[in-house]
RNA sequence: GGCCCGUUGGUCAAGUGGUUAAGACACGGCCCUUUCACGGCUGUAACAUGGGUUCGAAUCCCGUACGGGUCACCA
């Protein structure tokens, strides 16, 4: 059998050049974790920041962990954050396929060049029992290894099942770098022979992503440190074929503790988990993007980043080697100053289906109920526990009246009840404006505080110690008919 | 275990031989105040460790400890 190699130049005469290009390239398994989002948005920083193209590749060559509509998650997570890609498998693209699966031929090819190149070998072995403990190989252990071409192109030939190896040369050492950790040298004997093609013919990830990486023209392959080990290996192929080699841009993973990744398994929140937890998803990707790089300069001090300020200021030598842990507090913090910095109207209305959770009352304007909400919650989710007390006055007790700052007790509290409903029933008009004026014109007369008479106002109105706003601005929400009505249950109870 | 990588307050981190070692979260205190928040001010708290190199080390070198990654026909 001979190569046509025609077919490798039309290849290469394909690919793009002279400009930025990046990828992700996820597997399909179903679950956008806090790590994988982050290298997404890294790797579409690197694209953005430069006039660069992102593209995104699908990477299903084990298809023992295909999960369904795990693709789907994918696309619509990117698409979420405003990761947008300009090549992808719903897209195309000059140098598709852009799933693995259908570049399948590709693979097989490209092995049989390495193969006739030297540098790759077919093996027969059933299973290499694993000289691999000691860390270093003896690669003569392999008879395959010493195979001459044609007496394993006979044995393929006659229908033995065969895998292909990646040839490491026995001596010597092999140096690549990495744009975060610098140059790594590493001996080539603690190289083993890795599978390229598996017996299924498929490729293994460890031989796709540099075939893929080279056709489809990318400048900075960006992935998770785990592949770091490997790197060697894979500069090792790269100059086999007489190849460029791209920048590696290698991350450290992003913890659940410090001994632990964020994971699955461990029940930790992926990107959709997070957004059902009423986060919203620009406090997630800057937060995110906050895990393991940093600003720098004059903008090292800068914390709340858009996504075209990341543009503006992402540059891959503020990425950080060493692991970091995901803090959900503070998490929370940045999801508390996004929803702060929204507008009232903006954030009325991501607010209305949580206050209608618990408000169902129609009398009671989201509007109003959401500017109280805006400046005390810190995720979307707290809102329903929080205004529970609109529809349903709860059960409370007779020792919410007393409050010492306020200089409230029970008999005080009953005192300043009874003098203001009158007050409020003779009111002219039902303005926030109205009732504040008139409590406070109320309070004077009493010689009292102000904090005196409204403490056990807004207990009557709310029952509950905590509320979102004032006296004032609660009562004006129930209206003048549900105010009296509690605040005489107040009294009656006080009594 | 071999190989590779990492280590600044509880957490995220700035820092690239000379700094009072930033900033943020969390935590404490104070102010504001109609509860709680928000906002403002303020406090506690760090260079893993031992040796070098140097006039001078968080910054450079070596060892140690601890942590992570990898050693799959998974990615």
């Amino acid at each position: 059998m001979t190569l046509d190699h025609a077919f490798f130049e039309e290849m290469e005469a394909r690919i793009p050049k002279g400009k930025v290009r990046t990828r992700f390239a996820p597997s399909p398994t179903g679950y956008m974790h806090v790590g994988n989002l982050r290298t997404a948005l890294y790797t579409w920083l690197i694209a953005r920041s430069q006039g660069g193209t992102f593209i995104l590749r699908i990477e299903d060559t084990d298809q023992g962990r295909l999960v369904e509509g795990a693709t789907d998650v994918i696309y619509k997570t990117l698409a979420e954050c405003g990761l947008d890609h300009d090549e992808g498998p719903d897209l195309g693209g000059p140098v598709g396929p852009y799933i693995q699966t259908e570049r399948r031929d590709l693979y097989g090819k490209y092995a049989q060049l390495l193969v006739e190149k030297g540098a790759a070998y077919y093996c027969f072995c059933e299973k290499t029992e694993s000289e691999e403990d000691s860390g270093e190989f003896n690669r003569a252990a392999d008879p395959c290894r010493s195979l001459t071409v044609q007496e394993a192109q006979a044995r393929v030939d006659a229908g033995e099942p065969y895998v292909i190896r990646q040839r490491i040369p026995a001596e010597g050492t092999t140096t690549f770098h990495d744009a975060i950790f610098g140059d790594i040298t590493v001996e080539n004997k603690t190289l083993d022979d890795q599978v390229l093609i598996k017996r299924d013919g498929l490729p293994t990830y460890n031989f796709a992503n540099v075939i893929d990486d080279h056709l489809m023209g990318i400048t900075h392959v960006v992935r998770g440190s785990e592949y770091l080990s490997s790197a060697p290996k894979y500069d090792l192929l790269y100059r086999a074929f007489g190849w460029d080699i791209p920048t590696y841009v290698h991350c450290s993973p992003v913890m659940r503790d410090a001994q632990n990744k964020m994971s699955k398994r461990h029940g930790d929140p992926s990107y959709e988990d997070l957004r059902d937890q009423g986060y919203l998803t620009p406090a997630i990707l800057n937060y995110v993007a906050l895990l393991g790089w940093s600003p720098k300069g004059e903008l090292s001090e800068q914390e709340v980043f858009s996504l075209d300020e990341l543009v503006e200021a992402f540059d891959i030598t503020g990425i950080s080697k060493s692991p970091a842990i995901f803090d959900i507090e503070k998490l929370t913090h940045f999801n508390a100053l996004y929803l702060r910095a929204m507008t009232p109207e903006d954030f009325a209305r991501v607010a209305e289906p949580y206050i209608r959770q618990s408000v169902k009352d129609p009398r009671f304007d989201t509007a109003r109920i959401a500017a109280l909400l805006q400046a005390r919650c810190e995720k979307l989710t707290d809102i329903p526990e929080k205004v529970d007390f609109f529809d349903q006055l709860p059960a409370y007790g007779r020792e919410f009246y007393v409050n010492k700052k306020s200089k409230t007790n029970e008999e005080i509290s009953a005192r300043m009840l009874e003098a203001a409903i009158p007050v409020l029933e003779a009111l002219p008009e039902w303005t926030d404006e109205a009732i504040h004026d008139a409590l406070v014109n109320l309070a004077t007369q009493l010689e009292v505080k102000n904090a005196t008479l409204m403490w056990p106002v807004r207990i009557a109105a709310a029952g509950k110690l905590v509320t979102p706003g004032g006296a004032v601005e609660i009562c004006a929400i129930l209206g003048r008919e549900e105010t009296l009505k509690r605040l005489r249950s107040g009294l009656a109870m006080l009594q």
